[in-house]
RNA sequence: GGGCGAUUAGUGUAGUCUGGAUAUCAUCCCGGCCUUCUAAGCCGGUGACACGGGUUCGAAUCCUGUAUCGCCCGCCA
């Protein structure tokens, strides 16, 4: 109710000044309401009592008597408890929301464009994609369509773990395998046997980790034998991911990937740089920053950020420091944000200000750490399979496919065939992301199949469900959904005015959800609209309404409806079946 | 030991930044509603701000103390 606001605050200051209230006074007060039901914007005049000598309640009457003239048609005054309560006229509604039937972006206003990287999902090179990557992904993609709407360039970086000293150990083991038996083998999802089967001999076998050891040595060499091999496993890792986010749904592609190799020759850059600035100490052999203040550890010590190890590797806050450089540098990028869980909250916080004070990034430039809790299990630790493995998430998304595909057999027997098997998918994916992204994201999450496979709550089929049932009442109405375009509304019942004033919050849902990268807020926006045209399909015949100009409008309401509910849906990343 | 965060009906959640009225939504449970556009729905009912102090006209929200829980403090990423 941002606009109801933005159109009655100049009309109020002017009204209350023969009250004796001034702007300062009043401009702070005026405010969404909190009792939902009794008014869309509220005043609450306890504070100035005091500058007035009167008490709340005779305040908010005069003051509702004085600006009750200066909105008509626009809202409807009235006070109570010491409170002003304005509440949106019907036809000031009705037309703010026929205004979005020809507007594609729903009310949603482009921002001026920023160049914006979005660091997400991440897995690692020649090892399974678990759960521990699906929140990342799901909510980094999130982010990146929302601030795509948005107008902002937004380049999308998966930093994929490609380099290191695993390396060492994969690639002896798959000149041990064979490289036609791994890459024929690769069916695909085996990683996390050829990983453990990597890390065994390397504990095991002497001889191999030394082979391993000098291996690491021939790779950071450039050795261009070694360089093939790794990338070998490099492709056959990145095939594997592409798999898994088509199935997924994200926009994540080959384009995306800027793993950790890519920025492999900045490093000693970075220690250069460092050194220069006068950052770096030596301690124990290694080369590392000491940032001071908070920064102690167990012992309370000053806790370092290890630039350099003793033997002369590089550590990944060096690797997170180069990446600062090449986007800032390179990509000339106005805001860096990094979609990685909260564990990881206190090193983003350090290399950020490492970054800084070294002249990395300026004020022009703001670097953002959106973090995200765990997927825990029923017994709330973190999600494992019975054998203690992380879940894998293939297995997971194929199970959620499979479940949905189940509900609807029992539920929808007539729909059959390449329909169903679409509609599976939609649902089946629609649930995992949705349940992920459903709630405040730095949060914990429970994984629960019933809660988010519910067609009941607010899960992603409830969802879906009522976007299909509209789109069932446009498949049997007399009238096309294009030419809803100009059509005309009237609000004639409560239930028509809730809806609409759902829809027409639409757009400062969105602004919100995506000012604060909280994809739950859009999520409760959308449901609270579904839920309101539940509501509304019950108390109003559409097609049956008693004349054609009611049934116009309300067709109008439920074109709406749909395109709040796949519009927000898309923007999470989440499809709309036309009928379930 | 230090740091960070969490705690809201039986359960799960929103609201906390920016203090405002009767704390959101959902689920569970109980009771109603299908000869009428998909009942996968709707309507009604029961039920919660961890505990103590402070600031304020007013605190779930701000400050502070306590309890419980989680995470981080690796020359792993």
């Amino acid at each position: 109710m941002r606009d109801l606001i933005e159109a009655c605050t100049p009309l109020i200051y002017d009204s209350v000044t023969e009250l004796g209230i001034n702007e300062e006074d009043i401009s702070n007060l005026i405010g969404p309401s909190t009792v939902g039901t009794m008014a869309d914007v509220a005043i609450p005049c306890h504070s100035l009592s005091r500058i007035l000598k009167k008490s709340p309640v005779e305040v908010s009457e005069q003051i509702s008597t004085a600006i009750s003239p200066h909105l008509q048609g626009l809202a409807l005054t009235s006070s109570m408890n010491g409170f002003v309560n304005l509440k949106a006229h019907p036809e000031w509604l009705a037309n703010k929301t026929m205004e979005l039937l020809a507007d594609k972006m729903m009310g949603i206003k482009k921002d001026a464009s920023r160049k914006i990287v979005v660091d997400y999902s991440a897995p690692n090179v020649a090892k399974e994609m678990h759960v521990g990557h699906l929140r990342s992904t799901v909510i980094g993609d999130a982010i990146v369509r929302m601030l795509v709407f948005k107008g902002h360039e937004v380049i999308r970086e998966n930093h994929i773990g490609d380099w290191g000293t695993p390396f060492g150990m994969l690639i002896e083991h798959l000149i041990d395998l064979g490289e036609e038996s791994f890459t024929s083998r690769k069916g695909i999802s085996d990683f996390d046997q050829f990983y453990k089967e990597a890390r065994v001999k390397f504990d095991q076998n002497d001889m191999f980790a030394e082979r391993a050891r000098s291996r690491v040595v021939l790779l950071q060499g450039e050795d261009s034998d070694t360089l093939r091999l790794w990338k070998v496993l490099v492709d056959v890792s990145t095939g594997y991911f592409n798999e898994v986010y088509d199935m997924l749904g994200v926009l994540l592609d080959d384009g995306d990937i800027m793993g950790e190799s890519a920025y492999r020759h900045l490093l000693p850059t970075v220690v250069e740089r460092l050194h220069e600035s006068g950052m770096l100490e030596e301690s124990e052999g290694a080369s590392v920053v000491y940032l001071g203040g908070k920064w102690v550890n167990r012992e309370g010590d000053p806790f370092p950020v290890i630039i350099r190890k003793g033997d002369g590797g590089f550590n990944y806050s060096t690797s997170d420091l180069a990446c600062i450089i090449d986007r800032v540098e390179r990509i000339s990028c106005d805001e860096l944000i990094y979609v990685v869980g909260t564990p990881q909250k206190q090193h983003f916080e350090m290399v950020f200000e490492v970054a800084s004070r070294a002249g990395f990034m300026d004020e022009r430039h703001t670097a953002k750490h959106i973090n995200f809790g765990s997927v825990l299990d029923s017994n709330g630790q973190m999600l494992k399979s019975r054998a203690g493995q992380s879940v894998k998430l293939v297995d997971l998304l194929k199970e959620s496919i499979k479940r949905a595909d189940n509900a609807i057999s029992e539920k929808n027997p007539g729909l059959t065939g390449k329909d169903k098997d679409r509609i599976s998918k939609m649902i089946g994916i629609g649930a995992v992301k949705y349940a992920d992204l459903s709630t405040d994201r730095t949060k914990d999450y429970v994984f629960d199949w019933d809660k988010m496979l519910s067609f009941e709550g607010n899960t992603a089929p409830y969802l879906q469900y009522s976007h299909a049932r509209i789109s069932r009442i446009f498949s049997l109405s007399p009238v096309s959904r294009k030419s809803m375009v100009d059509s005309s509304i009237e609000l004639f019942t409560e239930e028509e005015e809730t809806l609409a004033r759902c829809i027409v919050n639409f757009a400062e849902s969105f602004d919100k959800s995506i000012s604060s990268m909280q994809p739950h807020k859009l999520c409760t926006h959308i449901h609270a609209t579904s839920s309101a045209f539940a509501t509304f399909y019950e108390a109003c015949p559409i097609l049956k309404a008693e004349n054609e100009e009611i049934m116009t409008s309300r067709l109008a309401l439920c074109d709406l409806t749909a395109r709040v509910i796949s519009t927000g849906l898309e923007l999470l990343g989440i499809q709309s079946p036309e009928m379930m």
